[in-house]
DNA sequence: GTACCTCTTAGGTCC
DNA sequence: GGACCTCCAGAGGTAC
């Protein structure tokens, strides 16, 4: 017999309420009503996940691999040991910290074992560096003249920053150094320090700042000390490095699907809530200030056109992305300037770096991309987008032109579609051990990919040729230019 | 039309 | 190496 299974909250919550609406039954007379009620629609008991008797806490603390092992010196039976054993030590469960509504010292949802004064310090100063620069974006429509072939993943490249699934994951938009952070299902966020290889530790810092899977994460290159994040559980969090705190910026009690901000505004940020919900939240004045029902269904990404930043993308579970006016979305859900249906859930939408098109990426194994006066052309290339449940859903991302988007591919690759020709080719390597959903491309770092998988690992292709990595391009040729109906 | 059920998918852990 | 767990998607089917 198995042993008695442990309740979670939810579970006793909803066993008291079965047990008071019984009672409340009872009283009332009418359980021969109710059984009556039940005969007449069989249903068979609700699914149930088995679960093990005696569940062992996950650790939850990232395992760098950053170094190979021939690199360290280290023979090949100690591999993974190491960092096995490192992740097992480590302290607090998520569970062992519940979000309370209010700031959060960064410390106190720190899960890290050594300290993370070191990032704290990183990131001031690249702060203070940013407000010295004022760079601009890398990227443009005309092209770089940036060498696919190039584009290797180098196995010190490779690191387990967390556990579970990611769901986001962004560079920190410096100039200098390249600092990954990523939020998963668990509500944990990770930065990771990639250029500290030689400064002692792993480089990653684990936090625990929402009870509930990371929706959404925005920095603004003018103000590197702030990283907005929101999550399922209702809130965004305002992680502020000058007050070393997680402020609670908004709670609510609906999922909050997705969030961005309008480049170079530190003062807006626009989120997705419920069913078709957005919100505008005015930070300096702590409030909603305006909100709008778009959709039907979630909202699962919003995005602005750098160019023109009035004109915002939405992708929804309702089968459609849209291009709204800001200056007009007043009038309504009808009031799109342009509005496509995918027939299956949309699961993003994004502008090219130009502006001048947008990228569409359906469970209809479809990536589409309108360009054009008005963006009333589309093109349509055929892609595997079903990944299943276990995986975060892909989304096509630009790189730092309009030549290219990076996808995930279902055999443990990065897929490119060329915008110009049509063609795809698959970025493989055998330091690519899972599937990446996630990407992000650096904003200041042509050839700076990061590729995210489901497993919390993150890989970070660089724009290096190196005859140690295997990475291989191919060409794929079940992947040209198709048709919508094709799809 | 709505509510509910089943199936599918991959990665990590444990034995 | 295989069994098991995860569980906040989405599609398709069925009952009401």
């Amino acid at each position: 017999m198995a042993p008695k299974k442990t309740l979670t909250d939810y579970e006793r919550r909803r066993l008291e309420n079965i047990k008071r609406n019984d009672q409340m039954m009872a009283s009332l007379k009418l359980r021969s009503l109710a059984l009556s009620a039940t005969a007449k629609r069989q249903r068979i008991e609700a699914k149930t996940y088995k679960t093990s008797p005696e569940k062992k806490p996950k650790p939850e603390t990232p395992v760098v691999v950053r170094r190979s092992l021939r690199a360290r010196g280290i023979p090949p039976d100690s591999s993974g040991k190491e960092g096995v054993e490192n992740a097992a030590s480590q302290s607090p469960s998520p569970e062992s910290s519940p979000q309370k509504l209010g700031p959060l010292k960064m410390r106190e949802v720190y899960l890290g074992k050594s300290g993370d004064e070191s990032l704290i310090s990183l990131i001031r100063s690249e702060a203070a560096m940013m407000e010295w620069g004022k760079p601009g974006q890398a990227g443009g429509d005309g092209g770089l003249g940036f060498d696919l072939g190039s584009l290797a993943l180098e196995a010190e490249n490779v690191a387990r920053i967390m556990s579970g699934k990611i769901l986001n994951v962004r560079f920190f938009p410096c100039v200098e150094r390249t600092i990954v952070v990523a939020g998963n299902k668990s509500g944990n966020l990770s930065i990771w320090d990639v250029d500290c290889g030689d400064e002692g530790g792993n480089g990653v810092y684990p936090y625990h700042p929402h009870a509930g899977p990371v929706s959404g994460i925005s920095i603004q290159p003018s103000a590197l000390s702030k990283v907005f994040t929101s999550s399922y559980d209702g809130q965004i969090r305002l992680m502020d490095v000058e007050k070393e705190s997680f402020d609670l910026l908004y709670s609510s009690d609906e999922c909050i699907f997705s969030l961005a901000q309008q480049p170079n505004d530190v003062n807006s940020l626009y989120f997705s809530e419920a069913r078709g919900e957005l919100d505008l939240f005015d930070i300096r004045a702590s409030k909603s200030s305006s909100s709008w029902i778009l959709h039907t269904e979630r909202i699962n990404t919003i995005d602005f056109n750098p160019e023109n930043t009035n004109l915002m993308a939405t992708s929804s579970s309702d089968d459609t992305a849209c291009i709204w006016d800001l200056r007009s979305i007043n009038a309504g859900s009808s009031n799109y300037l342009k509005k496509i249906d995918l027939k299956r859930s949309c699961h993003s939408a994004y502008f090219s770096p130009s502006g001048n098109r947008l990228a569409t990426t359906s469970v209809n194994n479809c990536v589409a991309v309108l360009s054009g006066d008005d963006y009333k052309d589309t093109s349509t290339f055929y892609h595997n987008n079903r990944t299943g449940r276990w995986l975060s859903g892909f989304r096509a991302i630009w790189g730092w032109d309009d030549s290219h988007l990076f996808i995930g591919n279902m055999g443990r690759g990065v897929d490119v579609i060329s915008t110009t020709d049509g063609k795809t080719v698959t970025l493989e390597s055998s330091n690519m051990t899972a599937i990446p959903c996630r990407f992000a491309a650096h904003p200041f770092k042509v050839g700076a990919l990061a590729a995210a998988t489901s497993g919390g690992q993150v890989y970070l292709w660089t724009s290096k040729v190196s005859n140690a990595d295997c990475s291989l391009l191919k060409r794929s040729p079940s992947m040209d230019v198709t048709t919508l109906e094709k799809c």
